[in-house]
DNA sequence: TTCATTTCTTGAAGTAGTTCAAGTTTTTTC
DNA sequence: GAAAAAACTTGAACTACTTCAAGAAATGAA
């Protein structure tokens, strides 16, 4: 437990091992049983949330009562409402399991003492979220220059295991196209 | 010159003078006439972009040879291709001035050299990156809720100076829709 | 102050998707 | 292992946009 978060920074820039127990004090373990919501909307998300083992998204719900996924976090990943979390105002969205999952929780109060008494934690999420946001503006590139039908083959491509591990209705809103249409385009009928 | 870096740094953490002076050396001052290009498609994005005065963009050419505006820089904003800046790959896009700008470079390698002289930097760049996505996070939500009319009076209701400020064919691409649609819903015929 | 370039506008025709409704299949629960 | 719930499929009707083509207006350059 919190290994792999440890080893994650690791991968990143070197922790003593009193910074680590400093650390890993202000953690909290937590497991999260599938569809179990983690943060709803209108809660302010005043945590970060390391996902250790499942799968975990972040949607909202539309004016028609449908959801569209924001964002799939898998092992490794961080998955957080930064807007939220920054301006400490009700969140849009929810946060979720989409298997049972085991997470670790920051609260924003620990970390944001922890970026100040460990400033090399300050070093791993510039690297990580400097990842994040290049993998979102190529994501906005698609979004942009890319089919529905092609969304679908090169996520599928790039991604082939995830595919498998989530409800196909909720990668189709995620892709940004209706469950109906992920299911024609699925059986080759365009 | 260089002023308002430093201040924009001095608002998130508190550099030294001697830090500052460091920081300062690396730096490269660079004036951009309207339309010149910094990047072009096919070079590495091999630095950050500080924008002093002036208006940027990154944009792609798309199969149809048709401009994408993915994201707009002013003033205080850093404009950077992340995904080819970490991966060292060529840029799938084009940085560009809209207005004759100034703008700040320091370069991948200098940057990385002042990550480790300069651990307070990483604060800095952590918290920009960590706003900068937040903001991200929220346009995904538009794009993905909205109708091209709402995102249009949306944006227009939260940045009423910078629809005066970038032709309406650049504005109508960044919220993912045509410059006839954008023409089309300003005369109101929509 | 004219010519060239860039930007914006308009209408008509086309299309990549959505929506709806109903049925089928798969997975979960007790 | 039966019933309930969740996920997927299908076709028909619709619509929010795009594309094309041509002209008008605004801006910039000599």
């Amino acid at each position: 437990m919190s290994e792999s978060l440890l080893k994650h920074i690791q991968r990143k820039t070197e922790l003593s091992a009193l910074e680590e127990e400093k650390l890993l004090s202000k953690i909290k373990y937590r497991t999260l049983k599938k569809k179990e919501q983690l943060l709803k909307e209108g809660e302010v998300c005043d945590f970060f949330c390391f996902i250790e083992k499942g799968c975990c998204r972040i949607y909202l719900i539309n004016e028609k009562g449908n959801e569209q996924t924001l964002q799939f976090g898998i092992e490794d990943w961080w998955i957080v409402d930064y807007m939220s979390y920054n301006t400490e105002k009700p969140s849009a969205f929810y946060i979720q399991a989409i298997e049972n999952s085991e997470v670790l929780i920051i609260p924003k109060k620990e970390l944001e003492q922890l970026f100040k008494e460990i400033p090399k934690l300050e070093r791993y999420f510039r690297i990580v979220l400097q990842k994040t946001f290049a993998a979102t503006q190529m994501r906005i590139k698609f979004l942009f220059t890319m089919s529905a039908e092609e969304r679908y083959l090169h996520f599928k491509n790039a991604q082939p295991e995830f595919v498998q591990r989530v409800p196909q209705y909720m990668l189709a809103s995620y892709l940004d196209f209706s469950a109906e249409f992920m299911s024609k385009i699925r059986a080759g009928k365009i």
